[in-house]
DNA sequence: CGCGTTATAGTCGGAGCCGACTAATCGGAT
DNA sequence: ATCCGATTAGTCGGCTCCGACTATAACGCG
């Protein structure tokens, strides 16, 4: 196993799934990768970008094809990933679908602490919860019948809406379930710990 | 609604949730959250640990509650949390359940380039997940059983676990049904197009 | 009673990340 | 002709995060 992978900010997986299309400079990943909408699965913001970009090409995967000068703009530097690039791509890609990483949602910390809300506060959050949720399902199903349809494009290509979908129906799930207990009782409010802590006596 | 929240690292939800119980040292609440495998929910390392307590004790949600030198042991301070903090505390908490925020996961940024590997890697990538995960599942069933049983614990104590179990096996359903769908041939790549984009050959 | 080991407690510098700012150009309205 | 705002393109400083390192005290052992 290797000591730490070199790249790691997702960002960077982004920018090289755009150069196996074909050499961009920066601005131009960040304008397609707001078009295709991408920037709701890769947490963009123009300084990362522009720092990822540099890692990468510190690191061998990318390389300045050509400096343009577009008439008088500043003048932009076209990348294009190297096949040492492409080749880490690939494994990194294969690495992160074979072997679930610890992820840290806040959603998860807050939920650890749902008693120090107490039962009241917390029921009401989470059918709040829920109802937005339903309410980003609609909108995502909406988003992906539409694309799908006016360009025609196969499943593969929205599969992370998919997925991203799945996801959140299983949260919307949770939460309503979780509301619902706290209603009818079955999941009870131990009085003598509003916060989560558990302390033995002895 | 306020500008951007001052304090927004998760382990600061973890040193509030601990200070509620009791006042405590930096190095305490590393120990006890290791202890009680919260380590789990909450990113922590000694680092950022440090930087969060002081963060928040320049915000006033938590303050220095007196210096002890214990036998001739470098003298450590000891914070307690105040009633800003606690308020401050809640209704992130609540924040946080109510309004589901943006994640990045790292699944979801290998999905959207998944066409990458070709379907056979891709078929086996996802099954090599789907065991790790089904592993994964048993584990975490077994060590909630395990607390449960032992230290008689309420439900609401171990409620977190009971969400990421849930996840959990949502992403596991997903995954063996994806892997399903490339064996089959319900879900088809594209030929022209090994990574998302439409690459054409000419 | 010296001596290596583990537990205790924390510091520090560098890398990463982000948002606010700069600056030039182009298209249309005045 | 010119002024305004949007678009194009990128820089910069500060804050956050992290892991590697330091240093002392208690503990067991031959």
């Amino acid at each position: 196993m290797a000591g730490r992978r070199k790249v790691s900010n997702p960002l960077a997986l982004a920018v090289m799934g755009l150069l196996q299309e074909k050499p961009m400079h920066p601005y131009e990943m960040s304008a397609t990768l707001r078009e295709r909408q991408m920037d709701g699965v890769f947490k963009l913001s123009t300084g990362t970008l522009y720092d990822t970009v540099e890692s990468l090409a510190r690191n061998g995967w990318i390389e300045p094809r050509s400096t343009v000068r577009d008439g008088n703009r500043p003048q932009r530097t076209v990348y294009a990933h190297t096949e040492h690039g492409h080749g880490q791509f690939l494994d990194w890609l294969d690495e992160i679908v074979r072997v679930p990483a610890p992820e840290y949602p806040r959603f998860l910390s807050a939920v650890t602490y749902l008693g120090a809300l107490g039962p009241e506060r917390a029921e009401e959050a989470l059918t709040e919860r829920g109802d937005r949720l339903q309410e980003q399902i609609t909108r995502m199903r909406a988003g992906l019948e539409e694309v799908m349809e006016t360009h025609a494009l196969p499943r593969l290509f929205m599969i992370e809406m998919e997925y991203a979908l799945h996801m959140s129906a299983a949260e919307l799930e949770w939460a309503r379930s979780a509301a619902r207990e706290i209603r009818t009782g079955t999941l009870a409010w131990p009085a003598q710990a509003p916060v989560a802590g558990g302390e033995d006596g002895s």
